[in-house]
DNA sequence: CCAATTAGTAACCGTATGGTTACGTAAGAC
DNA sequence: GTCTTACGTAACCATACGGTTACTAATTGG
């Protein structure tokens, strides 16, 4: 299920990585959204709004149903897994305190 | 500590977007490395490899030290806290399955 | 001193990215 | 049918990005 390729893995550590298609992600998270009513919410237009959400469905983190003219959208969060797990492996590291991260490097090994 | 400007944080997601600098990541999470060290595990030129680094010191993934006319580079995996922080708001969204996600779409709210 | 090692920077280049405007299309409303 | 609404797509544009080569700077070793 969480075994994307690694074409599609890549995908998504660029997607969340513009700010604009975080923020959608964000409204997502409270109810499902138009294309409209999302690109309300921001100062571009529809079009570039809708080149987000193409590439958003293509990593599946956004799907969606066509009703009437409209079309709704909806978070998907599970392809986050793939950022969860690549973090997983770093937790530990970021205990330490940037104090003894400076002795650390100061040290020869 | 992990109060980064918005500007910062913006900057980590983008660090992480890039594949290059997510293998340097790992690699440095095994041990330091120099420069060249790190180089030598890809293909591209070091001037690239220098870059990413410059890109990576920049948002505090990684510190260095000069020793001698060498330069040891060190993780530091305390900006990724950003990132797990984001992620935190979306766990409790991808427990649920795809054919519920889809059953809920169907529906209308 | 001079040579070699290590690394950063500058200048350049092709492509990707995010934005725009203009247009096309499909589903109600009339 | 025609108009309107809600979208997607195409064409275009400026800028960001990742890569290269060539050059420079600093340190060590002879």
């Amino acid at each position: 299920m969480t075994l994307l390729k690694p074409k599609q893995r890549e995908a998504v550590f660029r997607a969340i990585a513009d700010p604009t298609r975080r923020e959608i992600l964000g409204l997502l998270r409270r109810r499902k959204h138009t294309v409209n009513e999302l690109a309300g919410n921001f100062r571009t237009s529809r079009p570039a709004i809708s080149k987000h959400l193409r590439l958003l469905r293509r990593v599946g983190l956004v799907v969606t149903k066509n009703e009437g003219t409209a079309r709704i959208c909806q978070l998907n969060a599970k392809p986050l897994r793939v950022i969860d797990d690549w973090l997983r492996d770093y937790q530990e590291f970021w205990a330490q305190s940037l104090q003894r991260l400076k002795r650390y490097v100061e040290e020869d090994q």
